[in-house]
DNA sequence: GTTGAGCGTT
């Protein structure tokens, strides 16, 4: 049952339209203006929130956005779905919740984002070597191959590299 | 500089 006073309407799966988006699958460099900029295409952006990690100051991969018409907001929702902005396809769906929660003086009381003994939710310790553990097999977190997200990263970087003295033109030597 | 999924704590 629902609480009388819940701050969100709607289900996850069946968002109601309203003026909020939620933008999520984000890269963590996008930034408000960018967004802002792509949305306002839409019709008028009443305003814009990268939501920021509380302990890192970087963002937690997914924006709100607040068209001032409804009517925009489901343009927008319908057109940036899957759009791609800096190297990420975005999922963009009505908010589920309307805004962010009350601030509450002292404890933080929302969900932890880590588990609280410093082991990240894939099991490695925060700091531990990327490659050693996965040698051991059976139960190594590297015996599959890196993800299609982390190899395609790994591509686009490779591509990006500004010099390479072997193509340049001139050689090595 | 970016892994994994994610609905927000000014």
């Amino acid at each position: 049952p629902m609480s009388s006073r819940r701050r969100h309407i709607g289900s996850r799966e069946n968002p109601q339209p309203s003026r909020c988006l939620g933008i999520f699958g984000l890269s963590i460099y996008t930034t408000e203006q960018q967004l802002h900029h792509i949305m306002s295409k839409y019709g008028p952006v009443e305003r814009v929130q990268v939501v920021i990690d509380a302990k890192t100051g970087r963002s937690r991969g997914f924006s709100f956005v607040y068209f001032e018409n409804a009517e925009d907001a489901k343009v927008a929702k319908e057109q940036c779905t899957g759009m791609e902005i800096d190297g990420r396809r975005i999922r963009v769906d009505f908010s589920i919740t309307q805004r962010a929660h009350t601030p509450t003086p002292g404890i933080y009381m929302g969900k932890p984002t880590y588990l609280t003994d410093g082991r990240s939710q894939w099991g490695r310790q925060k700091g531990e070597n990327n490659y050693y553990g996965g040698y051991r097999g059976g139960g190594g977190y590297r015996e599959r191959s890196p993800s299609p997200y982390y190899r395609r990263r790994r591509y686009e970087r490779s591509r990006s590299r500004s010099y390479s003295p072997r193509f340049d033109g001139r050689g090595i030597g």
